[in-house]
DNA sequence: TTAAATCCGAGACGTATTGTTTTGAATCTT
DNA sequence: AAGATTCAAAACAATACGTCTCGGATTTAA
């Protein structure tokens, strides 16, 4: 199997730089399809998201997907995490409170735009396909926790944490709520959710 | 459309106490349907489900499925929710932070177990079926909630929490976290978890 | 310039599952 | 006994699946 996706692994060329023979992938195609995948679930949801509708959609023959993604989970991961690579950066303000729920705002608006439902689609799919899940863990919230980690080891030289401080508890008592409202819709998720969980976790960390 | 699920409403008979003429609904094979379907979410996740699966399980006609529930996501929400009406009530130890704790350990002791799968199935499937999410909030998270919301008040008649406190928020600080790790899976999800958190959110609120 | 390799779109194919419908029998009220 | 509603079993059309074949396009290497 040839698989190229970037959720299988491999990937550019073999070791040498040489090119093989034969027509190359048609990179028009392959960004066509991760765009139609975008945009059926944006509005249809995981399940309900056919290869045919994919291939339709992109002009792409149905075979020309199936060659290059194992099945639509490794199709749903790979459309998302390109299209989120680079977003959702730590800025640094001096102060680990506004760091953070500044950074927190950010995830909020992306939650609330039409990519949220793209995330709630590869979460919600992930609670029953484990690879999905594991996508989304190392190709979106690993990169940006361990950003995080840098954060607050900055307030933590600061001086505005204590140096003994559990990273992890912290970060996931600070983002826990933010998921779970975007999970499970019980309460409106509103950029100020962000500073009140700031005000509750962060109480004695320094300025807003 | 003579749909008696409880997802769909219309809990029992019309007003009057006359049975309507006509043969009566299967009492058996309705407790069988909804027995399967449990016992198959427990090995397959919500996508894999298939009614013609819980027919056959239940030794049942698929079109008896299907005259009683309108779909899969009600069937489900029906059949784990009918499971867990009685379950996880709150304690009165004469602490908020105990208190919560505890419950919050008996809750994430249902989330490790068998019924852990059915919980995640409904709400993965919940992400792109907003009735299965409905029959989560209304029929699981709010009745807690509620008894929640009357263990802070104690909190608060005690004085062991401010009279202004947000519950909502306070709330959302201590689930959001157990729902992020039993959701997400990035780290364990263990009892102690429940401490941890109290500590981070209930600091300065009387004994652990 | 030619041959070999690999890709492409289009669409047919058999399989599986879906939700609906029909049939004949069973059960219950009036 | 008559009328209503249920039941299990099975046939049904519709949809999506994943595989395959076809003719043609694009590229490298000989």
């Amino acid at each position: 199997m040839t698989q190229n996706s970037t959720v299988t692994g491999r990937a550019s060329n073999k070791s040498n730089g040489k090119r093989p023979p034969g027509r190359p992938r048609s990179e028009h195609s392959r960004q066509a399809i991760l765009r139609s995948t975008l945009k059926l679930l944006r509005q249809q949801g995981f399940p309900d998201l056919s290869i045919e509708a994919v291939a339709a959609d992109a002009n792409v023959s149905k075979a020309t997907v199936y060659r290059w993604w194992p099945n639509r989970g490794a199709l749903v991961a790979d459309a998302f995490l390109e299209s989120a690579e680079q977003e959702l950066q730590f800025p640094h303000t001096g102060s680990v409170r506004s760091d953070m729920s500044r950074q927190m705002r950010r995830l909020i608006r992306v939650f609330r735009s039409s990519r949220g439902k793209v995330v709630a689609a590869l979460l919600g799919g992930g609670q029953s396909d484990p690879e999905l899940l594991e996508a989304f863990r190392e190709r979106f919230l690993w990169p940006r926790r361990r950003q995080a980690y840098q954060t607050l080891q900055r307030g933590i030289d600061r001086g505005e944490l204590p140096a003994d401080t559990d990273l992890d508890l912290l970060l996931d008592s600070l983002y826990g709520p933010i998921y779970f409202r975007f999970l499970i819709r019980h309460d409106e998720l509103t950029e100020k959710f962000a500073d009140k969980i700031c005000g509750v976790v962060l109480k004695n960390c320094g300025p807003a």
